[in-house]
RNA sequence: AUCCAGGUAGCCAAGUGGUAAGGCGAUGGUCUGCAAAACCAUUCAUCAUGAGUUCGAUUCUCAUCCUGGAUUCCA
């Protein structure tokens, strides 16, 4: 078997070949940190952190690497209404990010670099730029003179025409210092009241594209494995990324272009701009949906379609998710009633056929939402047997075959970073079991003469502790912990 | 307008040159004093439209229509 990826830059599933055998290494293009993340960033680091588990799964030794950008028009912006700083603002906004990234159970990134500590590597770049000549400098602006590239626009598949044809009638207060329309800022100069740094230049301040090209430069060195980000990155900031990066290395700078699709919000794009986002925090604490819930919505569609936000699908996930977790959740059960040792390392009791389904699945571009199908086989064995044994006190399987099946979607279900609370589970399972014998014996005395009050309060009473009751045929009660 | 991606059952969503996974929902059943939960079973697809290639296409090619993304900050 062989992991297979869509590259954006040959439009085509191709062979992933590491530069260097057994390491991977990963750039992914992080937030511009002046507002809180919606649903469409969840998505894409969602995406980004499966491909991250399932590489060092697939047993890569992955570096991943996510940056801030924490210089923009859109941070400056957002520091005068809120009367603060723009450090102040960016410090806000990572802090919350990295708090809604955990909360999905998003690993984080090897490193984390940002714009404003890179001001060395980004002049250094700018002067090679400008040394090789497809860089100019023009009244304290500095600009990348796009046409010096021959091969401009192959990632995202453009030709000067195309682009001509969607400029036309736009003027851009720049254009009067640039040489050519399309040449983009490497360098700004300094405007009033705004941050700068001081270069040969002038004082000033980087682009946006050419922080990237710095970053990778610095953390990673010239040719990386896997460039990744939002599909709406692909151009004009990707393009650029290439263009400044191989101009100034002479090498490729990504073997590999993965782009995620968009959230979508009644048929549009989901956008800070359109002001149709939903952020996580909202979703999360407002109670709408679980963190794992809507890691499993996003994994239910492959990482490069579109997907659609609706109150529709928030219970769909929630639904789909809670059938997964419930299996999952035996694991508690079966280590109480059937003896399993839960020691967290049972490498040999996997399930040879489903690990199969699941690797040919993900080694297909990372097909999350076939790969979950494999979960959910293996959550239907386990679910059946865990409903005889709430109902009978047996299972029809073999315990070592079921505990094989669990132990399987168990170690699957994290590689797609879908994990159940196990403190939470623990929590549950410390309830005094004679007590709820007790109370089960009040229970029945109540039944018996017909007190059904006394009998159903009981119940909810235990129902509010996580203790789900069973009447069972001929009078006796099970009991279990609802998951 | 140009470039890119896509159009599969009520909804979401895989996939294949030989008539199509999975999830959600719905319906019926088991169980029960009544429930709840769980489990079991079942239901629905001319795979956007037209043409072509082929013994045969939903899967390949072309055209058309529709949707989304990009061309401006954007995950």
């Amino acid at each position: 078997m062989s992991l297979t990826l869509y590259n954006t830059l040959t439009r085509q599933k191709s062979l992933f070949t590491p530069l260097e055998e057994n390491k991977v290494s990963i750039y992914c293009c992080g937030v511009t940190v002046y507002d809180y993340c919606h649903l469409g960033h969840a998505r894409s680091y969602i995406a980004w952190d499966t491909v991250r588990r399932y590489l060092e799964w697939r047993g890569y030794h992955v570096t991943y690497i996510q940056n801030f950008t924490d210089i923009d028009d859109k941070i400056l912006k957002r520091a005068r209404e809120e009367k603060s700083t723009m450090d102040a603002v960016s410090e806000k906004y990572i802090a919350a990010y990295l708090e809604d990234m955990d909360r999905l159970n998003i690993r984080r990134a090897d490193d984390y670099p940002r714009a404003t500590h890179t001001i060395d590597g980004i002049k250094r770049l700018i002067h090679e730029l400008e040394t090789k000549g497809v860089a100019y400098a023009s009244q304290g602006d500095v600009y990348y003179s796009v046409r010096s590239k021959s091969d401009y626009g192959k990632l995202s598949g453009r030709k000067f025409e195309d682009l001509e044809a969607g400029a036309s009638g736009r003027v851009d207060e720049e254009d009067s210092k640039k040489r050519d329309p399309f040449d983009f800022a490497l360098w700004k100069a300094a405007k009033a009241d705004e941050p700068f740094w001081e270069s040969s230049w002038g004082k000033g301040r980087p682009g946006w594209h050419i922080e990237c090209s710095a970053m990778v430069r610095d953390r990673l060195g010239d040719s990386i494995d896997i460039h990744c980000g939002g599909g709406d990155l692909t151009f004009p900031h990707h393009e650029n990324e290439i263009a400044q990066s191989e101009a100034a290395t002479g090498k490729q700078l990504a073997t590999y272009w993965l782009h995620n699709g968009m959230v979508n919000v009644g048929g549009v794009k989901m956008s800070k701009s359109l002001g149709n986002f939903t952020t996580i925090r909202d979703l999360l604490d407002k109670g709408k949906i679980e963190p794992m819930a809507m890691r499993f919505f996003v994994l239910g569609a492959q990482y490069r379609k579109p997907i659609d936000f609706t109150e529709e699908a928030m219970t769909a996930a929630t639904n789909g998710w809670h059938t997964l977790q419930d299996a999952l959740q035996f694991g508690a059960i079966g280590a109480a009633k059937l003896g399993w040792a839960l020691n967290g390392n049972d490498q040999d009791a996997l399930d040879r056929e489903a690990i199969e389904s699941f690797t040919s699945a993900m080694d297909d571009d990372f097909n999350t939402a076939s790969a979950l199908a494999v979960l959910f086989e293996l959550a239907k064995g386990i679910n059946r047997e865990a409903n005889q044994l709430r109902h009978q006190g047996t299972i029809d399987a073999d315990s070592q075959t079921l505990f094989k099946s669990w132990n399987t979607l168990k170690q699957l279900a994290a590689v797609l970073g879908l994990e159940t609370d196990d403190k939470a589970e623990a929590a549950a399972l410390s309830l005094n079991p004679e007590a709820i014998e007790d109370l089960i014996a009040q229970r029945s005395s109540a039944k018996a003469a017909k007190d059904f009050a006394k009998a159903d309060q009981i119940r909810k009473d235990l129902k509010e502790q996580g203790i789900v009751l069973v009447d069972q045929p001929g009078g006796t009660t099970l009991w279990h912990h609802e998951s």
